[in-house]
DNA sequence: CGAGGAAAGATTGTTGAACAATCTTTGATT
DNA sequence: AATCAAAGATTGTTCAACAATCTTTCCTCG
């Protein structure tokens, strides 16, 4: 239990003015860089302690991130850091497969260029063997493909979702290498959006988005059998 | 000022589990009936006095609904209803534009005897001349689009879109009689979906989409110089 | 008479303590 | 060992207080 109070080492200061948001953005960070792990029960009286606010504080950003579906509160319970299921990876492909292929189709602020370069940056990564940033950069790109809506809710969708994608993959810590070789099928959909093929591009994502869910779903399958044993 | 209170007469009662919910659900439906006016401010005190909670309850539904961009919360001045200008119009067509085919086009769940169904009740409400039914029927269409993608996520985002949407509308209580019009767009875009012509669906759904915008920016624009002068 | 500015008043942001309701653990009983 | 009640801990909610900030009032001065 004391692994909480660990897991924070308060490294930014308080900025007094809207103490909420701030706590949320603490947990957020924490949460998606895995020091929080997935299933951890976060008690109001220890952490509102630790981060140096009051419990009313930590509620309000409880309330937020809980919609951001990033916490899990049982009612009488307390809060948890979610642990998606199956039925959640199913969800999230539900959501990419809708809207980024879309945006690829249809949004008017395509950004081919900025694409390029986050591709670039990623097999530069590969390359030097830092899965850490070509996992990073691979976030940016499908993030970058949702900017290209021109929508900033959309967007910001997008990001709740990659950060509840994060959670997955924390949750199995045995994941075998997922990004690597997306990188050069992103690569191959920037060729197409280059050649003004948008229709083909937003097919291929389609694609891409199927078998990576296909994989997630039976890895996860395997986790969970193995756990139960 | 004290039309806030007396647009509250209170006719559910506190679940006493989740108040903070119970009130963000509350001041939800008020908003959504018109009944509290954009711009409209929210003193704290007075609130939590007509409704019978906390300052503390009361804040934390501020946080629910000011994430779902209905109030608009500025720091140490107060929170208001949020009025919806032009830009918030086009972020929110920039959605729609998004999902709403999306959804057409490759929702795995499309329930075209369901979007039948809604189509043959607006028309009922417009013979009858019930224009909030029917209003309320075309909503529900555009809600049973999104339904189409199978994505809980995009279905509470089309939820929120159209509540700002509603906003827009009593922003200007001159409104004319954007929605009737529709009913018969809608129900080709029935048509072609029932023929298996979903490409072409979307295809039209968009261009109706952009139509619509076009025409509240146009009606917006004369709104605020009659406002200016 | 009007502009500027300080002081008073009101409102928001945050905290701490308190209490009821509910869950969890403990321990006694059978 | 299983059952159940009491004790303990945690959450849900309220209240009261105070600092920070905004708004209004009113006075002074040009």
């Amino acid at each position: 239990m004391n692994e909480l109070l660990r897991a924070l080492p308060l490294d930014e200061e308080a900025t007094h003015a809207h103490t909420g948001a701030w706590v949320a953005s603490v947990l957020r960070t924490r949460i998606a860089e895995g020091r929080l792990r997935p299933g951890s029960k976060l008690s109001e009286q220890s952490l509102a302690q630790a981060l140096g606010v009051s419990r009313n504080t930590l509620r309000e950003a409880f309330t937020v991130l809980g919609n951001e579906l990033i916490l899990t509160r049982i009612p009488n319970r307390g809060v948890f850091v979610a642990s998606p299921g199956m039925d959640d990876v199913r969800e999230i492909y539900a959501v990419r497969r809708m809207i980024e292929p879309a945006a690829l189709q249809w949004g008017p602020e395509l950004n081919v260029p900025g694409l390029e370069r986050i591709v670039k940056r990623a097999r530069a990564a590969l390359a030097s063997g830092k899965i850490e940033a070509m996992a990073d950069a691979n976030q940016r790109f499908h993030e970058e493909v949702v900017r290209a809506s021109g929508s900033a809710q959309l967007q910001e969708l997008m990001t709740r979702v990659l950060a509840q994608m994060r959670l997955v993959f924390h949750a199995m810590s045995d994941a075998p290498d997922f990004h690597s070789h997306y990188v050069e099928l992103n690569a191959s959909l920037v060729d197409l959006l280059r050649a003004g093929e948008r229709d083909q591009a937003a097919q291929a994502l389609r694609g891409y988005l199927d078998t990576a869910e296909t994989e997630l779903l039976a890895h996860l399958k395997d986790r969970m059998a193995a756990d139960g044993s």
